[in-house]
DNA sequence: GTGAAAGCGCTAACAG
DNA sequence: CTGTTAGCGCTTTCAC
């Protein structure tokens, strides 16, 4: 008995509270998690003992001993971006109450980074992952299908969803963005791109769809990889029109450079719509505060973060669930950067 | 012995690879963290088995044991305010590679929330916070004191700090600002302001002192508690000239107002900056994106996260740190959006 | 350089 | 409605 106690972290533990109030630990525990099952007059004290020594729980513990951590991973590739604002929103929404944390991680649009995460929130003990994109690495792809978690991949509809998926189609969407710039008469389309991840890749294979199938030329496309901003879409705009003065509209892959082209456009003196039409993609606020306001496609960015974590939800509460793929789709908006119907 | 065994999570544990290379776990659990203090060939072996058994530590139980997580908290007000991305992403740089893992949670612009926030991660047991601001709750400064943790607050300078202090002197930037526009020959100056937390009052005081130094006046003043976006950065500005039809300058108490109230200006026709000036705050990209390009005082968003993650990292490691307070300070830019100095 | 034992704070399982 | 016991997976402490 020499052995010298363990430090511990001097914190108020389950037992301080049980000894104060005369009762055992379990039940301070049931007090907590199944107030039910505790007598009206004894919850009551427990509860005054718990604020009186100021205890708080410790997940950790909780979690080891139930093997569930009741948390769950968020991985989007950005936080500057506001699409993943309004995802994670979403998401933060659909888990509102539950009791369950949202811990979120993002990847910097790299698939190693996102590898890592999965290992660090596995780590955690997260009990379920909502991950941005279907892209990952084989190494990911083995971990998430091996933990046996529910997993739901968002924004996009992967081919071969790993388990669960709430997105929309990006090149329908950019199909159809396309199809109604030809309807509005323009004929002369270019595009640029940044940071062309998948469902950029995706839109704008959906606007190649488009112009061949009407016999256009595709060749005014203009896209890098380097991380999508204000500037870089004047820079791209201002290069695009070297090579192809003529052009009459410019698809832009977001709205950040959809924007940042507009600007360049007010630079230049270059009047839009008059002069050269411009879209966006997403449907950010900044869409609706430009003068002109811009036109582009609407995404149910919050209500795909929403679905995601109902979903979850319901598997975590032992659903097993129908559907696989979740289609939320997404809407057109015509606005004062195109010219108008008949125009 | 009819005790059925607990239900296990199933997962690869310390125990299967340490059965696996035939050592006992606790040499496995050193070739992790103390690589040094076990033999080369073991260590070899032991990272073998880790590999073929896919193991991933259980960090609920580690920090079980030792007492701390290697996590620390960083609490922002919001995810979509592209301010706080770049204070997060300084901390993720300042943290990178150091083993400590940063849980990001955001408090709506909410005290409560903060206050709930706070009991959560404590409850995740995390060895440090890293929190916006310096207005708390009376029990959430309570919990925070008594929980013995390092912490950190960031962007302001706190009258009685709880802890430690990485920021900048708001009022200062806000005075210097409007002493510079009054530099350029501005004489009527009016402001708008949304969601007007600590920070931005403390902008507007700053304003308010110039203008009441140089003898001019301060009713041109229009704010509002709504969360700030650029169409509200138009409509304050509409409100403000309606009854301030004369004003030759409207300073913005961030930039997305400011660049809403640009919009707003195009949209009217009114020149900037020939017939209003208007300036921001905070330097984010659409400031220099722009047509014009955005006056606005520039803060050192990135680097308070870096500074923050690296005094948190100090303290973590033992050193007991010596400055409580650290001022990074902010820079004036003049840019388009303001007449020419001599103009 | 490696190991055995004990225990972190909590909950599952079974008992009354 | 409340309690007892065992153990989650790891690290600390002490021992060799």
């Amino acid at each position: 008995m020499t052995r010298r106690t363990r430090r511990t972290s001097g914190r108020v533990t389950l037992d301080d509270v049980a000894r104060r109030v005369g009762v055992s630990k379990i039940t301070i525990s049931r007090a907590l998690r199944e107030p039910w099952r505790v007598s009206e007059g004894l919850r009551q004290r427990i509860h005054a003992v718990i604020d009186e020594l100021g205890y708080i729980p410790n997940r950790q513990a909780g979690a080891l001993a139930s093997a569930r951590s009741r948390s769950i991973a968020l991985l989007v590739p950005s936080l500057s971006n506001a699409v993943f604002s309004e995802v994670i929103r979403g998401v933060d929404e659909g888990f509102a109450g539950s009791g369950y944390q949202v811990l979120l991680g993002h990847t910097s649009y790299s698939r190693e980074e996102e590898a890592h995460l999965i290992d660090t929130y596995l780590s955690f003990g997260v009990d379920g992952f909502i991950i941005s994109g279907s892209q990952h690495t084989d190494s990911a792809r083995q971990r998430l299908s091996r933990c046996g978690l529910p997993i739901c991949e968002i924004m996009e509809l992967p081919e071969s969803p790993l388990d669960m998926a709430v997105g929309l189609d990006h090149e329908a969407a950019g199909h159809a963005l396309t199809g109604a710039l030809l309807e509005l008469g323009y004929r002369r389309l270019g595009f640029i791109g940044a940071r062309m991840d998948y469902r950029a890749r995706r839109r704008l294979e959906g606007w190649q769809r488009a112009l061949t199938e009407a016999g256009l030329s595709t060749a005014a496309c203009l896209t890098t990889e380097s991380p999508s901003d204000y500037r870089l879409g004047g820079q791209l705009l201002g290069e695009l029109l070297e090579q192809y003065p003529a052009l009459e509209m410019v698809c832009c892959v977001n709205d950040d450079l959809a924007a940042g082209a507009l600007f360049e456009c007010q630079r230049r003196g270059i009047r839009v719509p008059d002069q050269l039409g411009l879209t966006g993609y997403n449907g950010l606020d900044i869409t609706e505060a430009t003068t002109p306001t811009l036109s582009t496609v609407i995404t149910p960015r919050r209500r795909i973060g929403v679905a995601a974590a109902s979903r979850m939800l319901s598997r975590l509460e032992g659903d097993q669930g129908t559907e696989v793929l979740q289609d939320l789709g997404f809407e057109i908006a015509l606005r004062e950067s195109t010219r108008p119907a008949g125009g």
